[in-house]
DNA sequence: CTCGAAAAGTTGTAGCTACAACTAAATCAC
DNA sequence: GTGATTTAGTTGTAGCTACAACTTTTCGAG
């Protein structure tokens, strides 16, 4: 690795800080989801994802790219939107071994509601907090943080299109 | 609440690459070390947070506040690393309600031998990808965050002091 | 003083996640 | 073609965390 063995005063004053948005960010979007729309952060992220692909439908694996997370996760995750109506499993044709996961009407209903108040969240702490330029070093800088934390880049650059719900 | 609603590309490009971030981020901190040290990364901060101060010594509130953790949660992994022999409780004569929680021997032992692989992990991620000024601009863009994430600051500065093991 | 509220911790319970083991289908090599 | 490997996904199990309920002690008001 690299030769340095410890942070100097600087280095550790920006880790500590780091670590504890780490800590806090994940926390606060969950407690505003969970309160206002029984949402884990990632359930609403995964639907949010749903939501814009084409037909609201995806394979297993590709959404597991786009939400950043392992298949099994993943699986029990959406077992567990199934349940609630959000999200239909489907067998797909083309590939036996593959599944495709569909935004059911519900589930669609369910971002469309959800959206704005947690949009007003990721505003009120990230977007108006921050100043344009300081909005493009962050993405500067996750985008370098991603490189090694995902070298394959298997979190895709997440393909645009439609309407609303964003995330 | 702000009034627009909805993110603009240019921002949710920003917002999906940091909840990327978001993710991968504790799962890579928490793979080095479980496999390395058989320490989450909370209980490491947890380490290296008691090995810093006086007398390796804190009260399970102050120790929350500099780890960012509710009470309950820190409660519990004190807890376990008292039944490892890294830790040990001790009854706070001056509160009778407070417990302070000291680092043993075998505690700063494994602090010692956990640092260095552990800091090789943070700086090629993070030291050694961003160039001086980009670290100064996440120092910022973090406080800023934390100032919408954590208002009342629990989280102090984190006092510095004596020497090595850090974070 | 004394009573009600706040502070410091702990713990039961439910839910989420990681890791590993496992099935089934598709591919690749020869 | 046929067996070995890889890919896609699911599930058992253990461990961690959040939330809420509950003690015990301290503090503040009257």
């Amino acid at each position: 690795m690299t030769d340095a063995k410890w942070l100097n005063d600087e280095q550790l004053v920006v880790w500590t800080r780091f670590v504890a948005v780490l800590q806090l960010f994940p926390a606060a979007l969950d407690a505003q989801l969970e309160r206002d729309a029984q949402l884990t952060h990632f359930e609403y992220f995964t639907l949010a994802m749903l939501s814009e692909a084409p037909q609201r439908t995806m394979r297993m694996t590709a959404l597991a790219g786009f939400t950043t997370a392992s298949l099994a996760r993943l699986s029990r995750v959406v077992s567990n939107l199934e349940k609630r109506g959000y999200a239909k499993r489907q067998p797909c044709p083309e590939d036996r071994r593959a599944t495709n996961v569909t935004l059911t009407q519900d589930g669609w209903q369910k971002v469309v509601a959800t959206a704005p108040g947690h949009v007003d969240l990721v505003r009120s702490i990230v977007i108006d907090t921050l100043t344009a330029e300081e909005l493009t070093q962050l993405s500067t800088i996750s985008a370098k943080l991603l490189s090694k934390l995902d070298p394959q880049a298997r979190m895709v650059a997440t393909a645009r299109s439609q309407t609303p719900p964003p995330v």
